[in-house]
DNA sequence: TACGATTATGCAACTTGTTGCGCAAAGGAG
DNA sequence: CTCCTTTGCGCAACAAGTTGCATAATCGTA
């Protein structure tokens, strides 16, 4: 829904090929926005047909490196999607529906489930707040820009020790009936 | 993608019809799994072929009511779906784009829409709040389903509080920079 | 009884995202 | 040089979800 808006950001921050962008997904902007390759690629098409990005590289064959970067129309692009509006997205969890169909049926348990997920968040957490202490140590940070970059780190350090408090407390109550 | 666990989830609470289902979708499931009247008939004529729900009722022509109900191997199924695993979904939230994007950027005041969103949340927060002080009074449950079907609630309350408070320590920082 | 609004059902087209695969270039090992 | 693996690129088929619309019954009301 705002894969371009993402690929644009990421470009704007520094040019580079698809696959670059693919492997930068999956290591700072992945972490609250994933896209697969195919997906990127396909974006990057079509990004290139609206005149938002240009490509220099060879796109004669296959297989060829092709370097993308943020044209002028695109960063207007950008700067006034930004400045737009939106709504939050409602939670959408499977295990929420698990827990509602157990709750239902009677005969299932579902503390191993709830274990699985207090370790998969107690393990995000970790990865998050090991950025946290590396790029954005104690004190007060220079730029405004380093101030949303750190809102958004925590965001998901939020929503990944919510999640995972949630966990802990609903495997208490569950055991104790 | 747990469409159908819902559905069956919901139809053994109590069969009904599709529009009847899509109605409950909004007021309770769909709290944490949405779905448009389209999808859940869609997958109403799929549980069917399937044999996992009954409908009496005549599907000979359009605009007549028909009465679904879940089947033994539906019960069957889902209570093996229920019992299996899962991953957590990773947080994809448009707003953190946006964030990004302002921090590259540079130029877009991201306050209005924190200020949007945080008003959101509250009000879903105090939907959810409501819901909680009616259905799940204070004092201990009685029953192992209640337990449950109060922590798909309080899912939903943790969810929006965090969201709300890092809206407001973010509007703060934001705004003292 | 006829008419309009409402309720129930469903099709079709489109968008977004996933999965699986294939082809081309580059680089290292034998 | 040849073979094999890795990297980059991209198509195609599918699955999930959204939007818009069509059609049939039903019900209140003039």
């Amino acid at each position: 829904m705002s894969l371009p808006q993402a690929i644009l950001t990421s470009l704007l921050e520094k040019p580079c090929t698809g696959a670059e962008l693919a492997r930068r997904f999956d290591k700072s902007l992945g972490h609250f926005w994933q896209a697969t390759h195919q997906q990127i690629y396909k974006e990057l098409g079509k990004l290139e047909q609206r005149g938002l990005v240009q490509a220099h590289g060879l796109a004669a064959t296959r297989g060829q490196q092709r370097h993308f970067e943020v044209l002028a129309p695109g960063r207007a692009v950008l700067e006034s999607w930004c400045a737009g509006r939106g709504e939050p997205r409602a939670i959408r969890d499977e295990l929420l529906v698990r827990l509602r169909a157990a709750a239902v049926l009677g005969t299932v348990d579902v503390r191993p489930e709830l274990v699985h997920h207090r370790a998969l968040h107690a393990q995000t957490l970790g990865r998050y707040l090991a950025i946290e202490a590396h790029d954005f140590p104690e004190g007060a940070h220079r730029s405004g820009a380093d101030e949303l970059q750190h809102a958004v780190l925590r965001a998901g350090i939020v929503y990944e020790q919510s999640w995972l408090r949630w966990c802990e407390q609903t495997l208490e109550r569950v055991a104790a009936s």
